[in-house]
RNA sequence: GCCGAAGUGGCGGAAUGGCAGACGCGGCGGUCUCAAACACCGCUAGGCUAAAACCUGUGUGGGUUCGAAUCCCACCUUCGGCACCA
């Protein structure tokens, strides 16, 4: 009697055999070599999207695969759980935020169950629990001790949507990567961590394989520029410090014929004349009042007003007049520059409207440089009106130019970076408290360790202010100084969850120790990371900042290693079966809940996987589901149908039999090593095939047909792990497959016999020849000579050269 | 504007210097069936053909090579990143 596939049947009865043998739990003491491998936890918005599937369900079939090598395997879930959205549901339909995101947690905890995968759920962890975050504020004060966090009032990102502070990582093209908001600038006091510190290290990728792509994106956000630091003296009595510039050319120096300084600029106030006053305030105001958008936009006409001050060029004396416009950022080198409209588009732009003096500092063999400019050249021939310097190649003025300023003490060489300090703080409620008291006797003291966690209240009015719900909360807030016992208020801000998500591989390694937030010994048997998947919209967030923490809690003598994860790889967007991102709106949303109801949870993965290369994303096709279906159908009947086998005698069939086998070892192995998901399915979809006709013309081999079938249930293992496993129990498999050693090939089997050789005439295709595999060349043309359709395209002519590829091509030129 | 990736049948895609279109969807034809399919078998780039042979064909134009989807140059288009960062 033939059982039907059905996977309904199947897929719930091995879950709950997996979960009751704690099949998938990484053990602390298993000998054998570890392999961790990480996938992003998701955020528990109340639902997993087709986008968690995608980025999930392979790599479970990676760490399938690794479990199957012989690692031993952890591969943990949790769920990054504080954050915005808790809260705005607090305030739209008032309920408790914790409420909402522990019902959600428990939701997701069920649909990613559903999958399949092999996670260890002895392990998870939720940064929202007191146990985790107890260890995040825990965190913060080491990096406070340790002089990498700190505070300050400054020019902060503020989104009015969100009513907080966000940092600049989370800023896209000025708006809130969240909510869209047009983003605001406030001076604020908030907190910040040295990301800066760590700029230069965190540019080398040493001994980590990550994709180019997240390396770039890292690097240009990083924004290293390197240059010089000049000082001029201004022309103010009172102001005796010189106004420093930061310059990647100061081989231009002697075309700066004016400065701009950033509005924001400390020295504004102070070298303004009484009659440009007027005009600078009015000035200043109207920056402050325009967006990031409005100022950051190329297309905008330059504008800026002078103020009345001048200072001295140090190189040749010369009186240049101050201005300030906004096109000169007070957050980047030194909020001021030295204008070289020559050489630089923007300088020029700024001079021609002002009508400000325009020097070239170099020739151009080009551009005759006595006759008025009509745009900037970066770059020229030699330096010219540069006093003792004309003359100079631009490839060596830089350094000569540097070691001048230097040796005279009026500069010096400088590096610059785009990258600012994290800003760390969030003045919203579902987050972890900033583990601060704030004396009036003795300032900002951090909460004793002993006191951690510093626990979020409950019973909380969700009203937003542009303040903490934290700050109505007087009992909470009032507290005694840590230090002077004094009556002190606790910080109220809460930090970005980014923190949260920072450090959570760590915990996974030791997931409930009260002592610490992970022990040495689990630090040393886990970390590194092996492997992490997970989306490239991180690339200058999360997978910058965690970096950056793990050089941190090295330095800290907390981790060893440079880097926090091995390997990278990222997944591409999984889109809408019309080919846009899914969306309510578009009403093209693919849910998986309804997929797996559909075709189970084995089809669900595998028709994700098979779409498409992984790292590329594209449309989801749901009516090419039936594809995977059928073939999973018929890795079934593969098991279940009766097959006619023996024991024959050596024969081409068998061996023909054996080969596909070994072939499709080989060959999947290599997909799958490599996430090529979607040619490691065809490639079983091909063994299958090859095993079906070799069923149909039976009888076959009882060996070889037994060694196919098997190596087919256990190469779909990580794809399709329920099937795998039934399949695996109906023929007499040891439980479970998921720890059956991966089949290894034969190469002596794998190989061909014979190879069809390629016949070319002058690079065409012009016949097929059928020869022993490893063929000289001379028993090749001996071959093809007797080849008659061959003579006719010979037509007579004779051979000018012969290429010989052996077993794959044999090329006539005439 | 700068940097990067990509462009292949009706569709998703395969092939990264050696037979273009693997694998799958869809379509067409057939088998089993009273009938059907999430079953099974076959065909399926275009042109010219009774069929083959043959010719054309991987965004466009050129080049390198015995041989190019693949390498090089220029251009077009799409996507991603950066962008008044001195």
């Amino acid at each position: 009697m033939t059982d039907r596939y059905e996977p309904h049947a199947i897929e719930p009865k091995w879950r709950a055999r997996w979960e009751e043998t704690k099949l998938y739990a990484a053990n602390d003491d298993d000998p054998r070599p570890k392999w961790y491998a990480l996938t992003m936890f998701p955020y528990p918005s109340g639902d997993l999207h087709t986008g968690h599937w995608y980025a999930i369900a392979p790599s479970d079939v990676a760490a399938r695969y690794r479990r199957m090598l012989g690692y031993n395997v952890m591969f943990p879930m949790g769920f990054d759980s504080f954050g915005l959205p808790a809260e705005n549901a607090a305030i739209k339909r008032n309920i408790d935020p914790k409420a909402w995101t522990y019902q959600n947690i428990d939701r997701m905890r069920g649909q990613l169950r559903l999958m399949g995968a092999s996670f260890d759920w002895d392990r998870e962890v939720v940064t929202s629990d007191p146990s985790y975050y107890k260890w995040t504020q825990w965190w913060f004060l080491q990096f406070y001790k340790n002089k990498l966090a700190y505070q300050a009032e400054s020019l902060a990102n503020w989104c009015p949507g969100c009513q907080t502070v966000l940092a600049n990582e989370q800023v896209l093209d000025g708006r809130c990567e969240r909510s869209d908001d047009v983003v605001e600038r406030r001076m604020m006091r908030q907190w910040f961590f040295k990301i800066t510190a760590y700029a230069d290290e965190l540019l080398r990728y040493d001994g980590i394989e990550w994709p180019e792509r997240i390396k770039t994106m890292q690097r240009n956000w990083i924004g290293r520029s390197e240059g010089a630091q000049l000082n001029f003296r201004v022309d103010v009595p009172a102001i005796e410090v010189p106004l420093t510039v930061f310059t990647t050319r100061p081989d231009t120096i002697y075309g700066a014929t004016f400065m701009v300084l950033a509005p924001e600029h400390p020295l504004v106030g102070r070298i303004t004349t009484p009659a440009q006053q007027a005009d600078v305030d009015a000035y200043v105001v109207a920056t402050g009042r325009a967006t990031e958008i409005d100022r950051l936009s190329t297309e905008r006409e330059k504008t800026g007003v002078f103020t009345g001050a001048f200072a001295f060029n140090p190189f040749n004396g010369e009186r240049v007049p101050i201005w300030i416009a906004d096109y000169v950022l007070a957050t980047y080198g030194t909020g001021a520059v030295m204008a070289v409209p020559a050489h630089d588009q923007r300088d020029f732009e700024f001079a021609t409207k002002f009508r400000l003096p325009i020097v070239p500092a170099y020739d151009h063999p080009q551009i005759d440089v006595s006759k008025p400019l009509v745009a900037a050249f970066p770059h020229g021939g030699r330096m010219i009106n540069s006093g003792e310097f004309t003359g100079i190649q631009e490839s060596e003025a830089v350094g000569k130019v540097v070691a001048y300023a230097e040796a005279n003490g009026i500069g010096r060489g400088a590096v610059t970076y785009r990258l600012r300090d994290w800003s760390v703080s969030r003045q919203r409620f579902w987050g972890a408290p900033l583990p601060f008291i704030h004396c009036a006797k003795c300032g900002t003291q951090p909460v004793p360790d002993s006191d951690l966690p510093v626990v979020l209240p409950e019973n909380v009015d969700f009203v937003p202010t542009g303040q903490s719900p934290l700050t109505l909360l007087e009992d909470w807030v009032r507290v005694a100084c840590p230090n002077c016992g004094s009556e002190a208020r606790r910080e109220t801000d809460t930090l970005d969850t980014f923190m949260c998500s920072s450090w959570y591989q760590m915990r996974y390694a030791d997931p409930k120790n009260p002592e610490r937030p992970f022990s040495s010994e689990a630090a040393k048997k886990w970390f590194p990371v092996d492997q992490y998947t997970g989306g490239a919209e991180h690339a200058v967030m999360h997978l910058l900042y965690t970096r950056f923490f793990w050089k941190a809690a090295r330095d800290m003598g907390l981790v060893e290693g440079d880097e926090p994860m091995k390997r990278l790889v990222n997944q591409g967007v999984i889109l809408g079966p019309d080919g846009n991102r899914m969306s309510k709106s578009r009403g093209n949303v693919v849910a998986p809940d309804d997929q797996v109801e559909k075709w189970g949870a084995d089809a669900f993965r595998c028709q994700l996987m098979f779409v498409g290369p992984w790292d590329q994303g594209g449309p989801y096709n749901p009516t090419g589901m039936s594809g995977i279906v059928r073939w999973l159908n018929r890795v079934w009947y593969l098991v279940e149908e009766p097959v006619r086998r023996a024991k024959l005698p050596d024969a081409e069939e068998t061996r023909s039999l054996r080969r596909t086998t070994h072939k499709t070892i080989l060959a999947a192995t290599d997909e799958i090593e490599n996430f090529r998901f979607n040619t490691y399915i065809s490639r079983l979809m091909e063994h299958s095939t090859a095993l079906q006709k070799a069923r149909d013309a039976g009888p076959v081999d009882r060996e070889a047909w037994d060694e196919g079938v098997r190596t087919m249930i256990l190469l779909t293992a990580p794809l399709a792990p329920h099937l795998a496993e039934e399949l695996w129990s109906r023929i007499g498999g040891s439980y479970s497959v998921h720890i059956q050693t991966w089949p290894t090939a034969d190469g002596a089997l794998a190989h061909d016999a014979e190879v069809e050789l390629v016949i070319q005439v002058n690079g065409k295709v012009r016949d097929h020849v059928l020869l022993p595999a490893g063929s000289s060349e001379a028993e090749a043309w001996a071959a093809v000579m007797a080849l008659p359709r061959l003579q006719e395209y010979l037509s007579g002519r004779e051979p000018r050269r012969v290429i010989y590829v052996p077993d794959k091509l044999l090329n006539i030129v005439v």
